[in-house]
DNA sequence: ATTATCTATAGATCTATAGATAATGC
DNA sequence: ATTATCTATAGATCTATAGATAATGC
């Protein structure tokens, strides 16, 4: 408690900055509010992070990566490509459903400035290619046997991502805008969980 | 051309504070940039709509609407279910498509604040309701058919609206990451509008 | 000595309004 | 006379930095 506040106010600022653009974006967080949140003066923001724009840097790459992670967790698993997928679906919503934020500040954020990425772009396409290719050979195997209709991995890749990501991208606003209780709103989204997986192999039938 | 212009300042200054709304969000886009884009001086904002807060209200509340107006579309069509749900559908998809900032207007403002939508949300609850139990009757005819498995209406309306939305919210900033050409970028649109309504169709398999 | 923290402030916005002037409708 | 437009400005931010003081590590 008291003890981590002591120890590392560099941290404190970070982590007020990160509950603050997460909840309301770069440019409606001051850094003054961040100073606040932290426990000290504004010039101390500036004395660790230099400019507002360093400091959301370093939050939003770090967010970024725990975002798109799950799909490229390379888990040698010899599983069925089913479970594989069953397993790719149902940890990517895991973790957004830990990070139920992370999706508004991403697509705020590039929104507004696609750039951001830019710096990011190379690294993770190398990161992410072995993967995807891994799949996506997991996948052609599976049509060519027949089980599935003809579909690239991207459109797959898609799919899972609209379905999980606009869940709570609407359902933070939705659980919001109706003051829904948590267990209610729990209940919703383990229904959707479901909901999402069968809907992404349904999609590969022909 | 001109003409508009000099017969009415005030449209023109509606106009230009949606695309700077559409491309940049409320909190970044300042009455002076408004001003400078529509082509008057600052204090000329202020005259017509007093506040920010106002001009943008009657900006959200069209947008609002029409992003939403496919589902309540009530074409007392008698076309059977599955061609119904796939005009539902395609409708939605040609609406974003028309109006693709709309869905970053929309998250971005509702998650920042979510009592923008209170006042609407009374009005908008009763015109939806009868179309909703309109379509909800059907569903749930075909389902006792035996041509679908049991879903909601809710989740049905919730995967349409993912699928759609999501594909408009990252292909308008995967385009601009990417520089893709228009036409590139059409027929990917395309691509995936079709598959959205196969996606869809197969969802309600068992 | 060095590093962490504070106070104070410059300079750049930005919103909203007051009050002057120009344009328009009788 | 009324309505549209402009200039000027008050008052409230907000970011970033300079320079003072307090805390810490030798």
């Amino acid at each position: 408690m008291e003890n981590d506040d002591i120890k590392n106010m560099e941290q404190s600022i970070l982590e007020a900055a990160e509950k603050l653009f997460l909840d309301k974006g770069f440019s409606m967080t001051s850094t003054t509010e961040i100073a606040r949140e932290a426990g000290c003066n504004q010039a101390l923001v500036h004395y660790y992070y230099r400019t507002k724009d360093k400091l959301f840097e370093a939050i939003f790459e770090r967010k970024f990566r725990k975002f798109v992670e799950p799909f490229l967790n390379t888990i040698q698993s010899d599983l069925p490509f089913e479970k594989h997928l069953i397993y790719l679906i149902e940890s990517h919503f895991d973790l957004i459903k830990e990070n139920p934020k992370v999706p508004f500040l991403l697509f705020n954020e590039l929104w507004i400035n696609p750039s951001r990425l830019e710096p990011l772009r190379m690294k993770l396409a190398l990161e992410h290619q072995a993967y995807f290719e891994k799949l996506d050979k997991e996948l052609q195997k599976e049509i060519k046997k027949g089980n599935y209709r003809n579909i690239s991995i991207i459109d797959l890749m898609m799919t899972i991502f609209s379905l999980n990501v606009t869940l709570f991208l609407a359902g933070q606003i939705l659980q919001e805008m109706t003051k829904m209780d948590e267990d209610t709103y729990n209940a919703f989204l383990l229904h959707r969980k479901k909901e999402n997986v069968l809907i992404v192999l349904n999609s590969l039938q022909a």
